[in-house]
This record gives structure tokens, sequence and C-alpha cells, in this order.
DNA sequence: AAGAGGCCCTGATAGC
DNA sequence: TGCTATCAGGGCCTCT
């Protein structure tokens, strides 16, 4: 599910709670992820200090004293909720945790602070949780992937010698996250559609006029989608519960026999398969 | 060696 | 209040 707009909403609203906070305790309720939890993970991070929360590509970085990194992947269906802790009740001890929008079934580990706790969630199991105890390790695990679209590394030299003649269709490249990272399923479709550029058409065909709209957009679609808080299609919520609204600017994703958008196009969107997933496009202007 | 396809998993929805 | 098939925001692995 979430690409990068989404991560990184997840990732400014968390930052929000747990920064320069200490982290008493982690509760694994369920283990099960894509890959199993690691034991050590709560012996590790108790009572450390966060003093970092970033975002890479589609990862969640949170940073602990003495180069303890914690690194969230939210794969398909991943959700991090706040359960605030309240004293309401007057004249007793009773507390409670309120959250706005935490599911009952699939939350899988609970990270405890003094006042309130986040929870991961995950139905359909594909995020996962690591930990890397210095940053050697953790660059070295992030050595493999492409450019940030937003890093000035992703440029039109850099997209030219990586095009370079090759065979692989446009929408399956900017999937891959060795080129690009951070980009999805949804994400793709939008920028091609506003790029008029066919998926299918082979990387290595792509003009320089046409790398040069593919920098645009995507940093416009991307951009913007952030500042609408991601996309919310069934089940994605910031961590304190907001769904986004960057569906509701659409373009191609999810628009089948709807009409094109660009201007003066008059033509249909048309939902076609590559490599087995959905993608959207204009049957007339993408060429 | 690049590229295609299978697979991991649960839940929602459509059609019978 | 059935059953079955299909599809969903990702990415790793294997095979050719």
């Amino acid at each position: 599910m979430p690409e990068l707009p989404e991560v990184e909403v997840v990732k400014q609203s968390l930052q929000k709670y747990i920064l320069n906070k200490k982290l008493l305790k982690i509760i694994v309720k369920n283990k099960k992820l894509r890959f199993p939890i690691p034991k050590y993970l709560s012996r590790e991070l108790s009572n450390q200090k966060i003093i970092k929360v970033k975002r890479v590509s589609k990862y969640l970085i949170i940073e602990f004293e003495d180069q303890l990194f914690l690194i969230i992947h939210l794969g398909m269906t991943g959700t991090l909720h706040l359960l605030r802790k309240q004293n309401n009740f007057k004249n007793t001890n009773l507390s409670f945790y309120h959250s706005k929008s935490l599911p009952k079934k699939h939350n899988h580990v609970l990270f405890v602070f003094s006042d309130f706790k986040i929870v991961f969630n995950d139905p359909r199991r594909f995020g996962f949780i690591k930990l890397f105890k210095n940053k050697k390790h953790l660059n070295n695990y992030f050595s493999k992937l492409g450019p940030d679209p937003f890093n000035k590394a992703f440029n039109s030299k850099y997209i030219r010698s990586y095009f370079n003649n090759k065979k692989k269709n446009i929408k399956n490249i900017l999937l891959d996250q060795r080129f690009l990272s951070g980009i999805g399923n949804i994400y793709s479709s939008e920028i091609l559609n506003y790029s008029k550029i066919n998926p299918l058409k082979p990387s290595g065909k792509i003009s320089k006029n046409e790398i040069e709209k593919i920098i645009f957009f995507t940093a416009k679609v991307l951009k913007r989608s952030i500042k609408k808080g991601g996309t919310t299609i069934s089940d994605f919520y910031s961590v304190k519960g907001n769904k986004g609204s960057y569906q509701n600017e659409f373009r191609a994703y999810n628009r089948q026999n709807e009409p094109c958008k660009n201007e003066r196009c008059s033509g249909t969107i048309i939902k076609i398969n590559i490599s087995n997933r959905s993608t959207y496009m204009c049957n007339n202007c993408q060429k």
C-alpha cells in the first residue's frame, strides 16, 4: 500500500510523538510478519531514547542512541497507530488508551512510551521490522536502492544512462526500487499519465524531453500527495488516524472508462495489466 | 544479466 | 446466513 507519500506522512506524524522520547519497551503480540520479528528487539531497545526519525524510500528509520537503527516497512497494508493514555475516571486510578482508527485484528507490535503507545498493524503481513546495530550495516542494507525522487541524484544524466537501450517498459522501471526508490503502483500510473507516456514503452526509447517530464511530474505528484496527507483507498491512515485525500485528485488510477483529464485530450482512461499489476492509462494521449 | 513470473498473506467484493 | 474467484498500495526469490 504505502508508497513514498504515505510513508512520508507517517514519518511526519510519528516524529511529532516519539522524537526525543524514551521507548520503555516493545511488546510483540504476533512475531509473524514478512520476516519474523527478532526476539532481542525489546531487550536491545528498552529504555533507549529516540534521536531521529527518517524516511528512506518506503522505509521508516527510527534512530536510537548508541547507533541502534530500527527499520519499519509497511508492506501493502501496514499502519502505525497512536494510542493515547487518558485518565478520565475521577477518583480512580483507572486509565485507558484511545485510538481514532485502531483495527481489532492484526495488531502485531506495541511500542510502549510513558504516556502513549504506538501500534504496528498489518493484516497481510507483507510489512517487516529490522534492527541494525551500527550505521555501516544500515547503509549497506540500503546500498542497492536507487535515488530518492527528491534527491538531485535523480537527474536527466542519471536516467539516460540507466535507460540506455533497456527493453524493460517504463512502468516496470518506475516500480523498480533499484532505479528510483519510493514509487509504487498508484503513482507510476499517475506520473505516466501526466507525462503522456505509454507505460509499455521500452525505457530505452524514452526521449530526452520525456525524461524531463518524468522528473518534473514525479516531484509534482509526490509533493502534492504528501500535502494532501497521502492516498487512502481503504485503510491508509497517519499515526494520528487521519485519512489522506490524494485519491480525490487521481488522473488515472482507479478511473477506467472515465475521461482523461489532460488538457485538450478527448481520450478515455483504460485499465491494462502489466506484470500482473493493474495499470491505468489514457488510450489517446499516452504515446 | 536482464527480465518475467511466482509467491508470501488476509480481507473485501462480485457473481453464482 | 453459502461458496468460489478475483483483486489489492510491495518486494524477494527463482528460473530462463
